[in-house]
DNA sequence: ATGTTGACAGACAGACCTGTCTTGTTCAAG
DNA sequence: CTTGAACAAGACAGGTCTGTCTGTCAACAT
């Protein structure tokens, strides 16, 4: 199952979900849009449709509902771009990741990512997913490095994972258009220095 | 006036300032270390040691207080980086920057950029100065590049910020050390494309 | 000597926050 | 039909938030 950049942003008016869908759901949105600390539970609760009982008897805490915030995001986000990117050889799969951060940057509502933004907030004691978050997705960069063929494939998926994240402040702090081009170039830089001999191309789009 | 990587992080017991300099210097560190919602006003009056109505005197809100925090933060950032850079010339000005951001990254109670997480917290309506700070570093930069003779030195200044704020978001949420490599290696390939015929050597330290 | 100014101390209002509890309704399984 | 689970609506408690207001005191200028 794969998710489109609408799924990303979650669903839109909340159909007869159960009480625990819609209130995850509302999270989901208003969480990434205003951030943690600046959603109280009672917008959720109101803008969900569902009584304080219903939401405290699914969700503990208010910071339980942030844990499983995040895991959603997590699972959402890495399925969107395996999705975005399904079908291409492991050199294609990462010469490609700038052109899907690209659509995610220039999506409606894109506020950047909401694991450095959770983190930012909430400090050293920060939700473990903010940090795990990042951990996976190197990995999965650091796997198609490895596909690839590339030498030194921990060390090519830092780079680009460490230019990945530039890209995304840059493209929230001050719009799309001035990640699009560096990123591009770092990232080609980046994949010619390692890849050795053949050229890389920007393939499809 | 230059400043130490200490006066960056504020001073420490308060002396005998005037109460407006003695709330401005505990916000400057608490806002930091704890973020800007997470800090109530009443915590900085108790903390800096003054009445409610000096700190209103001084401030009409705590916007303001926000506002002049960020201020402060962007003068003593700038001066403490044109410190830590002074007297090299502009190539060893900008091959020496990922040095001076290591230095950033290890020091106590380093958390990650003001303004990258001012403005992860506040969303779109966020303080100006957030955005402009990173303005004003972005031309520092580019005037180095120009300076230093390199070709398209706005795209190298986009490239070496894009790489810069990947690594200050890299060492905040998985440490200095991760950041570390990836951040000069990025700058090297980046400063030896653009730098034609020469190559970049690592200066001092 | 007297008025002015700045500051400290703290009460207070009104809003919002998380989390608990009560009451009544719907609906489905036994 | 009964029983119990899930839910809606909302009061409530206790805390915290920003911002206002009243007093009191010391330094200082006139």
């Amino acid at each position: 199952m794969t998710f489109s950049l609408d799924d990303l942003a979650g669903p839109g008016p909340l159909p007869d979900q159960d009480a625990r869908t819609r209130v995850l759901e509302t999270a989901y949105r208003l969480f990434y849009r205003y951030g943690l600390r600046a959603t109280g539970i009672d917008r959720i609760i109101a803008e969900s449709g569902v009584a304080k009982m219903s939401f405290y008897r699914h969700f503990p805490s208010k910071q339980a509902l942030i844990d499983a915030y995040l895991d959603l995001r997590h699972v959402r986000w890495m399925a969107w771009l395996e999705g975005r990117l399904a079908g291409l050889t492991s050199r294609d799969w990462l010469a490609a990741l700038p052109d899907a951060l690209d659509d995610w940057f220039g999506a409606p509502g894109f506020r950047g990512c909401a694991f450095i933004n959770g983190h930012a907030e909430a400090g050293p004691d920060a939700p473990a997913m903010t940090v795990t978050h990042k951990r996976e997705l190197a990995a999965r960069i650091e796997q198609q490095c490895a596909d690839a063929g590339l030498a030194r494939p921990a060390e090519v998926a830092a780079d680009l994972l460490l230019a990945l994240e530039g890209a995304i402040v840059r493209a929230q702090m001050d719009g799309a258009d001035v990640a699009r081009g560096a990123l591009h170039r770092l990232f080609a830089r980046t994949l010619s220095a390692a890849g050795g001999e053949r050229a890389w191309r920007s393939p499809e789009r």
